[in-house]
DNA sequence: ATCTCCCGCCATATG
DNA sequence: CATATGGCGGGAGAT
């Protein structure tokens, strides 16, 4: 093909159009490039000003530029309209014509211009992209790349052919909501921290690395398709969008922004996005050609986003350098759920209306009267729902056993792991259905969480096909939705607190962990600390802000190594990742050594395991280390069991009794492992839940997630409070035992631990860089990268999922983590 | 040199 | 088929 070149300057400013304008005379002929005088668009509003300004002097002209931008547009402009007029002669030859001219964020801002933020039912507008290419002189390509990212927020829908509707911002904080949960669903926070361990980790090990990371983030998943978020009532468009087409920017969109939702400093680096939509995408390598043009979308978007002031520009430095990123600062999202009430209409196809949208939706849908199906067609999340839902209904009923698929429902999307991890079936307490709020919600997580179970390659094979198990649960929250099941007795329960929940916590800072005492003493909660933790410096003043990145401290815990090296060499053969592996030992080891269950939170979230069911395990117990015997036993009870969905407030100051916060440790109960197994297949088989105990498995990769929150290092005391002092953790001991379960049990196991490991994995990674075994370059990296964390003698190395712990069990008996805090600093433009 | 990111070819989707 | 959309990546400004 040819080359496009890109035009040089000349064409750029000479166009038509402006020799149209031009009064004096550029020629047509500009001489490329001329940089004194390019010619500016008169036309432009904006331009003007920007002329002026440039005239004014730079610096002012740049800030002008962005303030005048973001702030109110119209008066600027029309301001600058007077100016321009004046001006317009002489300054065409100063002003700087170019690119910036030209710039996507310029145009949005005219195009936004257009429109009001909130228009009125009356105001409906409708957007004709002729007109609007005309009116603003570009090409439809840059309109479409505008409405694009702005329709992924519905702040348009799009109507047929060049035609879209202008909703303005009524929809943004549904919208925003609804980004933000799915983008706790698919666990963005846990890859955003695997990233920029990785980062750090990076230099060694290329190659092992690659490879690790390509299983690992990618890895299996193969499924992920996030599809397009709709707001229940809002949502899409008529036919066109409908498509699969809606591939990228829209949807590309809305990650980039439900990064910033998940975010604690709501700081994302173009970088670690560009990692993360790649990945999720696809698994393509990572390639560097397809990174560029990553990035180069995401700065299309960005500048969209940056002139809906959502999002400001600003740099994080860090000790790699000075990495562009951008800040959130739209909205804050309130975690509450109200979503929910959307799902309503589950089981039947019908499309779900807006009902539950506020009037402002109501133009949205008017406007999608029936006319038949071009409204909901196809995305309508709910349709997508119900589709899901029923399908895991009949797979379950069908076919305990087998494998399903997934099937995603609308709002989830996936994960960027694979499905397994992501799409546990959560097992439902049947007295929590009860009590469950609304079927829809249920219905909604179930579909969620439940269909895939088990789709892992190797692993499914059910240990326990038969179990039946209890389907959905109903989490309240919308952050977590955990649930766990209980086992017959029922007498624990795991309480998860979405950590925005409480609005104390804004950021939770993962720091700690509870463990599940013995039971009988409470512990109460709160997430609260997390700052200190992480230490976040926010200033926004100006330029620099250091920011302590809450994520990178994954908080990894790492621990020991261990062994069993015959389940864990399975796992290895069926998963590519090897660092699965190692999660899955060092799970395996936790467990074992602790022996028991014992389950960690996020600060945020709280389990309240009461007891075990069998009390078999003592898994009560608390964190004994003893633990081997649990991996012995056959068969175990988990700790947790039923979730109690606990209202925010109630969180809030709730104790918990039988909790125990510990440190990083993280431990599975052996119970909660076993249970994993059955959970998969459960969800599949069983329509009846009654049964088995399982914990769900949605629960445990919740807590995975999270844990990798938390800190390292940091123990708590078994004061119910939550200060979090930094201890070396205690944890560490691992023993291990590797092959005494039997297959299956050890199948099982793997299985359960891959699923929750994985979103771990990074942290882990992260946590334990190759220190022990592989001698080699551990000496540098420590020191760059460690800067705060302890280390673990056991750590596999680097990369390595490997089972390399053999010894690394004893050694690290005081394991040390590595606490990534690193700060950065944030400066903005 | 790096960061931004505009431009427009061309594959697809839509009508 | 003609258009409308929009993925994609070269390579030019901005720094």
């Amino acid at each position: 093909r040819n080359v496009l070149k890109t035009p040089l300057k000349q064409a750029a400013t000479s166009p038509l159009v402006l020799t149209g304008r031009q009064p004096d005379c550029q020629p047509l002929t500009t001489p490329p490039k001329p940089k004194e005088t390019p010619p500016a668009d008169p036309w432009t509003p904006t331009s003007n000003l920007k002329m002026l300004i440039s005239a004014a002097s730079p610096e002012i002209r740049s800030r002008e530029q962005s303030k005048q931008l973001s702030n109110s547009s119209t008066e600027v402009l029309q301001a600058k309209h007077c100016l321009q007029e004046h001006l317009l002669e002489d300054e065409y030859e100063k002003s700087q014509p170019s690119r910036k001219e030209k710039s996507l964020g310029l145009l949005c801002h005219k195009f936004l211009a257009r429109y009001p933020d909130y228009p009125s039912a009356a105001q409906k507008s409708y957007i004709c992209l002729d007109e609007v290419t005309e009116e603003l002189h570009v090409e439809r390509r840059r309109i479409y790349d505008i409405v694009n990212v702005l329709e992924s927020l519905h702040m348009v829908s799009r109507l047929a052919r060049n035609r879209y509707i202008w909703h303005g911002r009524h929809n943004l904080p549904q919208t925003l909501q609804a980004l933000k949960k799915v983008g706790e669903e698919n666990k963005y926070i846990q890859q955003i921290q695997m990233i920029k361990k990785r980062e750090y980790e990076h230099e060694f090990d290329p190659d092992g690395e690659r490879k690790e990371e390509m299983a690992s983030s990618l890895g299996s998943s193969e499924q992920s398709e996030m599809p397009f978020v709709e707001l229940p009532g809002v949502e899409f468009r008529a036919a066109s969008v409908n498509g699969r087409k809606y591939k990228s920017l829209r949807v590309m969109s809305q990650k980039f922004v439900m990064l910033f939702l998940v975010s604690t400093p709501q700081i994302v680096s173009l970088e670690v996005a560009a990692k993360i939509l790649i990945g999720e995408d696809q698994l393509e390598d990572l390639d560097k050609s397809k990174f560029k043009t990553k990035i180069r979308r995401l700065y299309d978007i960005a500048n969209v986003l940056s002139s809906l002031k959502l999002i400001k520009k600003v740099h994080v430095t860090e000790e790699r350098g000075r990495k562009p990123a951008f800040k959130w600062t739209g909205p804050e999202v309130l975690p509450n759920i109200q979503d929910t009430k959307l799902e309503a209409t589950s089981t039947t196809c019908s499309p779900p209306i807006s009902e539950s949208i506020p009037s402002k939706e109501h133009c949205s849908k008017n406007l999608f009267p029936s006319k038949g199906k071009q409204n909901f067609t196809r995305h309508s999340s709910l349709i997508k729902l119900v589709k899901s839902i029923e399908n895991d209904r009949r797979k379950i009923q069908s076919a305990p056993a087998s494998p399903v698929k997934i099937s995603t429902s609308t709002y989830q999307s996936l994960p960027v792991f694979p499905s397994t991890i992501t799409q546990l079936p959560a097992i439902a307490k049947p007295q929590l259905e009860g009590q469950s709020k609304t079927a829809e919600e249920t219905q909604m997580k179930c579909a969620l969480s439940s269909p895939e179970a088990a789709p892992r390659p190797e692993a499914n094979q059910p240990a326990v096909p038969s179990q039946p198990l209890g389907v959905c649960p109903a989490s309240h929250s919308s952050a977590s939705p955990v649930i766990l099941p209980h086992p017959h007795s029922g007498v624990s329960y795991a309480i998860y607190l979405h950590p925005s929940q409480a609005h104390t916590v804004t950021t939770y800072s993962p720091g700690f962990m509870l463990q599940p005492l013995p039971c009988g003493n409470v512990t109460g909660i709160k997430s609260s600390n997390s700052k200190v933790l992480n230490g976040i410096t926010t200033e926004e003043g100006d330029n620099q802000i250091t920011v302590a990145e809450p994520t990178k401290p994954l908080a990894a815990e790492e621990r020991p190594a261990m062994k069993s090296e015959t389940s864990s060499q399975r796992c290895l053969k069926r998963s590519q990742a090897l660092q699965e592996n190692n999660l899955i030992k060092r799970h395996r080891s936790d467990e074992e050594s602790l022996g028991t269950s014992l389950t960690f939170f996020p600060s945020g979230y709280l389990i309240p395991l009461t007891h075990c069911t069998h009390g078999n395990k003592t898994e009560c117990s608390n964190k004994e280390k003893a633990g081997l015997c649990s991996l012995q036993h056959p068969t175990y009870n988990s700790p947790i069991t039923g979730v109690i969905p606990m209202t925010a407030p109630e969180l809030k100051t709730v104790n918990i009794p039988a909790l125990h916060i510990t440190p990083l440790n993280i431990m599975l109960s052996p119970n909660s492992i076993a249970a994993a197994p059955v959970l998969s297949n459960s969800c599949l088989n069983s329509s009846n839940a009654s049964s088995a105990p399982n914990p769900s498995s949605s629960a445990l990769n919740f807590m995975l997630q999270h844990i990798g929150l938390i800190p390292a290092g940091v123990q708590v005391p078994a004061n119910p409070v939550l200060q979090h002092v930094p201890v070396s953790s205690q944890a560490e001991n691992i023993s291990q035992n590797s092959g005494n379960t039997n297959v299956q049990e050890g199948k099982v196991r793997t299985n359960i631990l891959h699923l929750s490991c994985r979103g771990l994995r990074g942290d882990y990674r992260a946590a334990i860089p190759s220190q022990q075994p592989s001698a080699p370059k551990e000496p540098q990296e420590p020191q760059a990268v460690t800067e705060n964390f302890f280390r673990t003698p056991g750590g596999p190395n680097s990369g390595s999922l490997l089972p390399a712990n053999s010894d690394g069990a004893e050694k690290t008996s005081q394991g040390t983590l590595y606490i990534p805090q690193r700060k950065l600093e944030v400066s903005e433009d």
